[in-house]
DNA sequence: AGAAGAATTGACCGATTGGTCAAACTTATC
DNA sequence: GATAAGTTTGACCAATCGGTCAATTCTTCT
């Protein structure tokens, strides 16, 4: 099959220097932003010439487009986890732990994504109109479903989702503010496990009824 | 007396053009972060030669510094706003509002700080260290006192400002991502009173006790 | 072993970067 | 209206930018 040659597994090797490269261009993507960032920088992290760099990758741009949709893949992994068919409790806390985990295990891709958005989404502008727009929606209408049901308070679904991307979002990309209060030291596995907690159950307060 | 003299007032022709190059500068390195930014591109958007621009700011650090500074400096006139003489309610109440008022207002001054923060916060590391901690603490004790009075269930005051800190920036850092998801129109006035309110009563829901 | 292709790399390119400078131009003061 | 001070600006600089290229080295296959 032609499709089988096309995915002819490329050595090891390759794979790895590949790699290599797209994580050095992921920290300083997320650090310094597109136009801020520099091919010179990536491959000096990467350590490769700059040359070899563009042999891979043919331009800055090109890797950013990598790198970029490759955060849209987590996005859309950790988007699952809201699970229409659970109770609100559960599937609210599911979701935003499982945002939480991100921030915490991929900071760097959270940084990638705001220093897109910063920009005015040049590059995932499509994406959030149309796959995210999409999933917004269908998770408005569950929501509003529990709504009616009595099993949430009346709130706008869409400020409640804004609410839980931009707590969990900060825990990624305000790191270096939390360290700043937190004697220069990053949060701790407890630390964050507290943190966690709090906010899911600070929200769920927020918007399940009144247990009278 | 020579602090006088040095104060004396500039010519109002100069303090304008300072304000202009001022504000192109914040919308700069709002989009583009400290090391994104180019001093042309400011000087055009100020519509002035970029030796001019030098002549008003020796260098681009310069600059930086100065809008930076200034943004710390609203920052801080929002922070008295949790007053801790009010009750709960109305102290959590004000201040979010404040916070959500300066995100509608100076979206561009928020996304000033969230790119220094991303950087690593070269610039406002001391104050984050300094001023931010201290305030933070002061408040701290107050919600503390607050819980031991049983007008707040027990949380852990710092994750909870967090969470008003990330939900109100959010309204600012991530426009983009909002308009894209409001049919590429910004939030209106009535959306922004509605998403206002709702993000006051849930974190107010949120960490009250119930009304039992 | 040797040919063919893949990968590596130093040297280099024009464009852009932050910043300088001297000459020209305005403005205030006497 | 002459002088001095403050302001504006095009031309220019070395350094860095994204990217190219030809020469070289390494792998793979027969």
């Amino acid at each position: 099959m032609a499709s089988e040659l096309a995915r002819t597994p490329r050595s090891a090797a390759r794979e790895g220097r590949e790699k290599a490269i797209f994580e050095a261009a992921r920290a300083v993507f997320a650090e310094f932003g597109f136009k801020g960032s520099t091919t010179a920088e990536i491959a000096r992290r990467a350590d490769i010439p700059k040359a070899n760099l563009h042999y891979y990758f043919p331009t800055k741009e090109a890797l950013y487009r990598a790198v970029t949709e490759d955060v849209l893949n987590t996005w859309l992994e950790a988007a699952s986890s809201f699970d229409e068919s659970t109770n609100p409790s559960e599937a609210i806390a599911a979701y935003i732990g499982a945002k939480m985990d991100m921030a915490r295990l991929d900071p760097i891709g959270s940084r990638i994504w705001a220093n897109e958005i910063l920009r005015g989404a040049p590059v995932i502008g499509d994406f959030l109109e149309t796959t995210l727009l999409d999933w917004l929606k269908s998770r408005e209408t569950i929501v509003r479903r529990w709504i009616k049901t009595g099993k949430l308070v009346a709130i706008e679904p869409r400020y409640f989702f804004y609410m839980i991307w931009a707590t969990t979002q900060h825990y990624a990309d305000f790191e270096g503010q939390m360290v700043a209060l937190n004697g220069g030291k990053p949060l701790s596995d407890a630390q964050f496990e507290t943190a966690k907690v709090q906010v899911i159950a600070t929200l769920l307060r927020g918007v399940l009824p009144s247990e009278t």
